[in-house]
DNA sequence: ATTTATTCTATCGACTTAATAGGGTATCCT
DNA sequence: AGGATACCCTATTAAGTCGATAGAATAAAT
């Protein structure tokens, strides 16, 4: 399950990505457009800019702004910053791998050898998608979307 | 992330598919063999039971058998089964969708479109996956670990 | 200085998860 | 018949996580 927090996330920075940069954008604004509770969303924008993903300027004029060029803003990384590693059991996990307790040979565990194909896939999609890439698959559908 | 109760289900069902055919196992056995706390995996067998996957036999002799051939069950209806859908988010879902109270127009969506690739990816893996097949996977693991 | 807007810490209730407890019921064997 | 075996079922609990809110502190602009 992807948390709200993630989910949030990506919304924001979609916004922004879809603004004029340099411009900041204020958390309410932000809010109101993306209906998301404020307060909520100013812990999340909090995050990512202590991750390096957004800049922030502080009073008036002030807000947020993308740190980064949208296509250098990866999902995969929005993702497991908010919600962890994308593997759904620890030992598939590339970016924070943790055996397990119990396992003796993880090589011959079908959960693992399974597990890692799902992480796999899931990695390829996040890791392949940037906020770049993500606005224009959302104005290739808006095309369709108004041609029928 | 896989919950214990799925993860469990596997390597229960993962082991009768290797146990002899029409030879029920008992509960305690197979937590003993798996690692498993016997109360939890009774809970979990019966989940199983009652969705058509195991038989039961109760009395001396009695325990769990696998209901159907192992190419016929698939990791997709086991973990969908004890942790819900595989889609991140219930717009994404194909077997239980769940519109977004918020969303105004999902097939513009960044979140959605991004997500449904996920859920595409992950089905593509656990609905491509059997028992049968995961059972090659590891015997095949198992013989490259051997020969090194 | 005052306004504006981000920063930070603490807290809350609701929900979920992993696990356990304990009695009930069907079946087999002698 | 009757005990032993092993599954069946419901309830409970402790711990942890999640979504959200509150309120004061800090920094920047005018």
């Amino acid at each position: 399950m992807l948390s709200k927090k993630a989910k949030y996330a990506i919304k924001a920075l979609l916004a922004l990505a879809d603004h004029e940069r340099e411009e900041p954008m204020r958390i309410s604004d932000l809010a109101r457009a993306e209906q998301i509770p404020p307060k909520f969303l100013e812990l999340i924008l909090l995050g990512l800019k202590n991750h390096g993903i957004l800049q922030s300027r502080k009073g008036k004029g002030g807000g947020y702004l993308l740190a980064r060029d949208p296509a250098d803003i990866y999902l995969g990384q929005i993702v497991r910053l908010f919600d962890g590693p994308l593997a759904p059991v620890p030992c598939a996990s590339q970016t924070a791998y943790v055996r397990c307790a119990d396992c003796p040979n993880e090589a011959v565990c079908g959960v693992h050898l399974a597990m890692k194909e799902v992480r796999d896939a899931t990695a390829k999609v996040l890791d392949g998608t940037t906020l770049a890439s993500l606005r224009g698959q959302v104005e290739r559908a808006a095309l369709v979307t108004t041609h029928s």
